[in-house]
DNA sequence: TTTACTTACGGTCAGGTTGACCATAAAGGA
DNA sequence: TCCTTTATGGTCAACCTGACCGTAAGTAAA
């Protein structure tokens, strides 16, 4: 009975999303073996006994890139009992969100097989492309994990304005213009927002409760009137779904 | 390596919620043997090998409550490594409505060991009742049950204003009344609503979009104006970030 | 029959929020 | 000096929200 029933092998998916030139952008790697040989799949790993998903998250996130501090949250439990050939896997996605500059430091650093590819989802589908390349087709993926990414950007989109998830993607929390955080959203809605209003809408939701404080210092640009720098204070906002 | 590896359960937690006299209920089962025996807990079971998460819930629900049709979503999955004292088990919490009339009836034909407690979730914490006892201290739950129970309270929170849930809980949705629905978000939310305003908000967001219609039928209540009565059509709205 | 009570339903009104848009400020370059 | 670019602030109408009132339609009591 023991060996009938302990017959699972649980797996961690990470979707690792970044913000580059104004894109939302997903780290995918290419397949080196069967099954699904050559196909793109998301960075991957098995979990050990001896832990939890969200710690064999984290080891493969640090094995992966040497950053640390990264956002990191469940998505959902894939457990279709075909999704991989090789047997009994449970994959458990998690949605993990680097700034675009530290992710391009770790991958050039290390010789690493993970490539960026710009993420769209719209009415005509999920769209995923390396820089001037056609866009991947659905059978280019391997296992499930086209549903997955959907599933992905749809948790991000609707989190992005009732959380802090925005923040996440900036290279300096301690010190950013609002131009760069509505890139942010700009880029995970994918749709144009009217600075203006997206700036009293920061106003009232983190100035005046003090999650977002003014800093000294000025953005100079190459071109046109520089931008103040904030910073955003430790006191975060909750999460109304998980934990 | 084969043995090493494969070495999980993987198991389903239902959180069944119903609405019974205008308060947000769940379902929980005394524990009959160790570990954790006289606790209480959700009701679950192991995953089999050739069966997703997913048709796992179904079947423990259809084994525990002979019903159809209800609503089942994936909540969380938890994987502390020293959840369960007995081994490896990884669990995935699954949240389902099911309307009380059912669910009473389900409960009265069998002989099942399943009780219904009044759920509530507040600044003080979570407090779990049966009719007119006290409430259940967090060391009286099995395993991680608590915070599951939390999280499933939270995400049902989060999700009755911008979902369809709420219809979920009603008896017979090709006839109900508005005062009815109200009920319902009032036992979610844990707070009164305004039935005028409600209204209008229904009117805006259903009514025009053709997803629930008037019937001819009216409530005869005990005391005053009958109430009309409304019919959910099969076009449902979609969710934000789940399948 | 009248009156009181209960529940359903519709409308008003002030305050807040949102989207579209304009005006000005502060920089660099022609 | 003027033009372009970007940042920042303000206006204004439309919409949404919560609080509240008035009325309609039924039952139960006087």
């Amino acid at each position: 009975m023991e060996n009938s029933r302990k017959a699972f092998s649980v797996a961690v998916d990470l979707l690792i999303f970044t913000v580059r030139d104004g894109r939302l952008c997903l780290l995918l790697s290419r397949r080196g073996k069967p099954p699904f040989e050559g196909r793109w799949a998301l960075p991957g790993r098995l979990v050990d006994l001896d832990e939890s998903v969200d710690r064999a998250a984290d080891r493969l996130l640090c094995e992966m890139l040497p950053v640390q501090g990264v956002f990191v949250e469940q998505l959902y439990t894939f457990s279709d009992p075909h999704r991989d050939p090789r047997g009994r896997v449970v994959s458990v996605a998690c949605l993990a969100i680097v700034p675009w500059q530290r992710l391009q430091q770790a991958l050039a650093g290390g010789e690493t097989p993970f490539e960026c590819f710009e993420a769209r989802l719209d009415a005509s589908g999920l769209a995923l492309c390396r820089e001037n390349e056609a866009a991947l087709s659905r059978a280019d993926l391997a296992f499930d994990h086209g549903s997955i990414i959907e599933m992905g950007i749809r948790r991000l989109r609707g989190k992005i304005d009732y959380t802090d998830i925005a923040f996440s993607f900036l290279e300096n929390p301690s010190s950013f213009s609002l131009r760069s955080l509505l890139t942010v959203h700009e880029a995970v809605l994918d749709r144009e927002i009217d600075f203006s209003n997206f700036r009293r809408a920061m106003r009232t939701r983190y100035f005046d409760s003090g999650h977002i404080v003014p800093t000294e210092k000025e953005l100079k640009p190459r071109r046109g009137r520089p931008a103040a720098l904030y910073r955003l204070t430790d006191n975060r906002k909750g999460d109304r779904n998980n934990a």
